[in-house]
DNA sequence: GATGAATGAGGATTCATTCAT
DNA sequence: AATGAATGAATCCTCATTCAT
């Protein structure tokens, strides 16, 4: 007889939202964004079409907010891996390990993330947000290689995030095959202490 | 007022479907494959849509042949840079000058080719023949390596391949602005001739 | 903490859908009927979209609600209009100077039952409703127009209704920049005592 | 075997247009904008719900070219009229036939404008072109009633207009039960030559 | 009385593809 | 070879209405 109160409202909306986040993320991760119909995802999430829409405003909305989640899961690792040391050798072997650890038992959201940044329709969407989060990434990062005293820390910086990406992405695309344990030694390899 | 020859007529029809490859190779790069339709790419070729069924079986076909392309060019540069010299070094160093140079000459090529990469649904159609080529371009890189002495030879090709994919992709992402030439030297500086 | 009584509640329910009654009233002229959720009305209200459905059926009923509303103060101003004295042309100037009174303080209600009036998909509703009310008041206006003598007084009085509507419509459509008491004056000017 | 000609296709489309555009007008005026839908349209067309967008790029743009079609029929006539004579009382006699001659065998077209113009989300797009087009055709109506002496003529025409529209609506409203023939007579008798 | 989550039918629109000429 | 009209399935999205609490 009683109504709902605030608080079961709150905490129906918020499992919803998130089933359906989860549930989107996965399918764009698997068969790409445009290929994912907002029917396939209510279907896959259990619930009406309809109810998508209760709680997110369109499809491009609902994608938003996953990138928001990644983008800001990639600034806590980030920010974790820093804090963890002062020494930049140290802080260098966090980073590259937090980041291959987390790809590793992530693998949907980087692979969501990587075929949005490559899809120019959605560039327009995504573009603003990781620009400004690449900015403060690199404001961050940049100490780092500004401690070891190397030569051009900018260059070396933008090298060790190109080849890092480089293997995250083949990583992506062939699987548990391919050796990254092997490569993230070898890349730790060229950052050590002298 | 001569009929055609049979030959003219190829000429004709092959011209056509460069012309139609080309303009579609353009759009797909820079809208995005599924949000480039056929009617956009036939009045941008300046033809009619059902011309395009005439050299194409359907879109996902014409981008087919897209892709062929740009792996057979691929496999061109590689089999060119290979065949300029013995010397593993500079058989490195040409390889690698050619890929960024024709990266720079040829970003619609590689923006499309990247953003397809990434999209899994036209992953499944691209994926064989890229892991063809893929095996192929493995076999004759390792060689060099192989010739260079390193301890681990597989595992330093698949490092300089990560690399330079990753520089390609911040370069097609940032454009002009990336340290391209930096990058390149850092690379080489690494395969130097002890 | 006193329970409520039976007419405490009845006084609630009353005013709750006078509240929502007046609310979808402006929303429907503003926006128009087709164009007003139920969403919208029930926010606009400041009450939950399901306790709409505790006070009226149907967004159909609502309207039927808001339609009869208008109706009767309708009839209740030519009531009173007639009322207000025996002679015809002072009758035919108190009921034109309190319809063009009425219009002008209630635009809300005129614009809606203007809307409604010329959509084909809600006349099926109000048709009836409207035609008894019409020829009601044709019964009860005719009488003043018989008692001026004038030669075919049902005539007369459609034009007058007709004229009547037509000022109302154009005031509805320009609004203050429309002269409504000229018209009004050259109106009643036609209709004056020999 | 050979393709059809430029002016087989112009044939084509349109015949195609206008068969689309009576369907829908008439549509349109029985059920209303809103309550017609795009498959109704094409169904009762004879057509495939994707051949509309051929032609017009949506539904809002299908009712711009029916209403700009009504409004040129509506300057055509009041042109027509004030050319037919100098004499003023000649024109407005004109003018009023024809008006009236034209609504009875053009119901839809006015069915549709009138239930248009009270539907404050289609006025918007009305807006403009009906103001312009009222603009103008007071500028062409007002002479006649300056040249007829009378003392205030703008206020002469805006309750012949209000008039008429109230008659046409009316008449729209009632049917041929309505007594047009006597309600022109009346409008007429007013105007008459002194 | 009261809430808002959930439904699902229906609507506008897009687009790869077919086909008569 | 060439055209573009025509199709219809699929897509995103809206909204009146229901219902458990």
């Amino acid at each position: 007889m009683s109504p709902k109160t605030k608080e079961q409202f709150e905490e129906i909306r918020h499992r919803s939202k998130e089933t359906i986040k989860q549930t989107a993320m996965e399918l764009f991760a698997h068969r790409g964004y445009h290929s994912t119909s907002i029917s396939k995802i209510a279907e896959e999430a259990g619930i009406s079409k309809g109810l998508m829409y209760n709680y997110f405003a369109s499809k491009e909305a609902l994608l938003g907010e996953i990138i928001m989640e990644a983008v800001h899961i990639g600034q806590y690792l980030l920010n974790q891996s820093l804090e963890a040391s002062d020494d930049p050798y140290e802080q260098l072997e966090i980073l590259t390990n937090n980041s291959i650890n987390w790809i590793k038992s992530n693998e949907h959201y980087w692979k969501l993330l990587t075929s949005l940044a490559f899809q120019p329709d959605v560039q327009k969407m995504m573009l603003p947000i990781m620009k400004e989060h690449e900015t403060a990434a690199i404001q961050k990062t940049l100490p780092i290689f500004e401690k070891m005293g190397l030569e051009r820390p900018l260059q070396e910086l933008m090298l060790y995030s190109a080849t890092m990406d480089g293997v995250m992405i083949q990583y992506l695309q062939i699987g548990d095959e391919y050796p990254l344990e092997d490569m993230k030694n070898m890349i730790l390899e060229r950052y050590k202490r002298p």
